[in-house]
DNA sequence: GTTGCCAATATGTTCATACATATTGACTTT
DNA sequence: AAAGTCAATATGTATGAACATATTGGCAAC
């Protein structure tokens, strides 16, 4: 017998990503039913269900009712990070943290941001620009747009103490959004801010966050210190 | 009676959503038992279970044995994402996919690329340089190297027809590694290889892949060309 | 041959029950 | 007080049974 002792869905599970390591059941290939394995494993069909579930959710199995259970062909890698608040990512870094707000203005949208934020000429917005230090460095320049016709109580925060990040997420209930990565020449905005040159490779996220009714609540850009990895784990 | 019909752990899933959005379930506050929930509901405490795990999976509770369900005081976001063959990435752009290898030598290790591999300075190596075109631009810079102790095949293997990533796939078992994303300056080669100028902003990707053993498969760079976003749905 | 229908089948999900396990908190002992 | 003990409790998980649902493939009607 292979198997030592299966008993749990965990035990399961690491069974069958063993076979789809070892390349026993191969890209394309048809794996047994529930039923069979569950016989095999001498446990009950829900428990195989639960195992191949989780591995279908990690990306590696693709199951359709009455057509059976699939090794997929292209394990498209899916990679999960998590998106840490800045004071929190630096702390993790044993790095003293800071914060200083550079600039607040309340004002009409320009055609760039109207874009970002996906609103019309009048909407009254609030931009921000803040500097979060580690070690009295500069680490992360976050530039900031925040739409007052749906988060109306922005227009009375003092951004001065709490950075708006950390603001939004207490205040504000939000569901969705979308992220994007890229890398971008730092302007002339930027290097003075982060105290490097102009031009410089400068990593770059850009976030928006949508409420419920899927409005856009705000938009940031966190524009980092050269030399920023961001690390993710497979 | 607020809850129309709870008939599926669906059902359940999204009106604990709902209640968490809508802050009736504040960060921080513990949840009810889900015996509770279940009788509320009702249903089975299994489909409550079920539907709290969901959701605790995505990073918005936090559950404890005896401890109960607590709503995550800083509901880190966290983000999935694939990551494509370029081959399909580019074609689902609905331009045209076109593959060049620049470059392959067999050779012992740099100190730049043992530090990046984990290997000792005797280790045989084949190093890669390959360039991936949209409409017969550039659109990425693939540097490689692949230890021929772990993947003795890569001897053999004719990179000129089939990239090495997809040839890996293919033909080699792997399960973990990481990746770590950065903006960088284009070097001499960088900009040669991307037709760009010298000292642009790129947007790297660098992965390591690792087999079950943990013994470094390979190590890619993949340098985009200027100007690339990585989009990242939330 | 083409179309339409039906039965077989594999996964999806619910349910009640039972037991496992971690953790809390009260109570007891030192 | 401090430390140890133990029962109560909320989640974690297994099970068998049942029904739901999608999909396949064959058979029949046209």
């Amino acid at each position: 017998m292979r198997v030592a002792s299966i008993n749990g869905w965990q035990d399961v599970q690491a069974e069958v990503l063993r076979r789809l390591h070892e390349r026993l059941w191969k890209p394309g290939d048809l794996l047994p039913s529930e039923a069979d394995l569950a016989a095999e494993f001498g446990c009950a069909r829900t428990t195989v269900n639960r195992a191949l579930q989780a591995i279908a959710d990690e990306g590696l199995l693709e199951r359709r009712r009455r057509g059976g259970t699939r090794v997929v062909v292209n394990p498209e890698r899916r990679a999960t990070f998590n998106i840490p608040l800045i004071r929190l990512e630096i702390e993790q870094l044993q790095r003293e943290y800071g914060y200083r707000l550079l600039k607040r203005r309340q004002q009409r949208p320009s055609k760039a941001v109207r874009e970002r934020m996906l609103v019309d000429a009048e909407a009254s917005i609030v931009s921000l620009r803040a500097l979060h230090t580690a070690d009295e460095k500069p680490y992360v320049l976050e530039k900031r747009w925040i739409d007052l016709a749906v988060v109306p109580a922005a227009a009375d925060a003092d951004f001065s103490v709490q950075s708006p990040n950390e603001w939004l997420v207490e205040h504000v209930p939000f569901s969705g959004g979308d992220l994007v990565l890229s890398a971008q020449s730092a302007s002339d905005e930027d290097a003075e801010a982060l105290s490097c040159e102009k031009g410089a490779a400068l990593f770059m996220a850009e976030r928006r966050t949508r409420n419920t009714q899927d409005a856009t609540i705000t938009v940031v850009q966190l524009v980092y210190a050269p030399g920023y990895r961001m690390a993710i784990d497979l």
